[in-house]
DNA sequence: AGTTTATTTGGCTTTATACCAAATAAGCTT
DNA sequence: AAGCTTATTTGGTATAAAGCCAAATAAACT
């Protein structure tokens, strides 16, 4: 398996695999087009990157779907907005905060510190906007 | 006194910016150029765009030293960057390690989140790398 | 005054993101 | 099966951020 840093993918292609995961199936380029509200040009062409990187299955016309590399990307892209939001509630950010603040830096932390923030947080396993997988989590030591 | 968000500037002109606040005087574009490892025709066009946006005072062939605007902003990076240290350095990051990790995303930490985490920290007076100074954190409540 | 150094300007490049318009493929519908 | 409609992709263009190089310009120092 691949080491990932997790800086390996810009905000908005995070976005789109995390979206592609959560409909748990083959996704159109029209539904990320409305679900992310942006031109379905734009979308196409993403998912052109995504699918070159090898995140995602691309059949052209066909929709997307997440290759093994691409769902294991996209369960840690997951697992960190989750850490980062459960982190940030614990400082006084409301769930609706923490998870828009989380948002808009969340691309640029690594796993490396999410793996320790994780443990020191005793891998916790509800965040404040849904369950948190540790599939891909380093539990030892 | 305006209002800020945190978001106005980009982690590059943020860096210029607390660059000139730490040698508290007059900075030239060659030691921004040196010190930050970039060229110094780059340093001159961002410190146009900072000077431009009145957080610096530039003299042209001279040099920039911070607008009343630019050192309040700078005085809130400084923060920013050393409560989120501290705060990384509390999960299990060593200082080193928390102050990396920070400034690849301090940039997009908006300064309403960092004085609800700075609160709930008891406003901290010492960072992991260096003195906080919360001149411009709001006390109250 | 002339040379050297510093700074700025102009031009170009890259990455990320996004839009529009046009081309193309799929999918329905009759 | 042919045609219409919708979805997708491609091509072109734009913006913002950042950066480099080379050339022009200003300042500084002999």
């Amino acid at each position: 398996m691949e080491e990932i840093t997790g800086l390996e993918l810009s905000p908005r292609k995070a976005a789109y695999l995390k979206f592609i995961l959560e409909k748990g199936r083959t996704v159109k380029t029209t539904e990320l087009s409305s679900g992310c509200n942006v031109d379905p040009s734009t979308i196409s062409k993403a998912l052109n990157d995504l699918a070159s990187a090898g995140y995602l299955n691309h059949v052209p016309y066909k929709g997307v779907s997440l290759s093994v590399k691409g769902k294991a990307y996209a369960e840690f892209l997951v697992r960190r907005h989750r850490i980062l939001g459960l982190l940030l509630s614990h400082y006084g950010l409301s769930p609706d905060e923490a998870c828009l603040e989380v948002s808009r830096f969340e691309a640029y932390v690594s796993k490396g510190a999410i793996d320790k923030i994780c443990k020191a947080m005793g891998h916790p396993m509800v965040g404040v906007c849904g369950k948190i997988k540790h599939n891909e989590c380093v539990y030892k030591s």
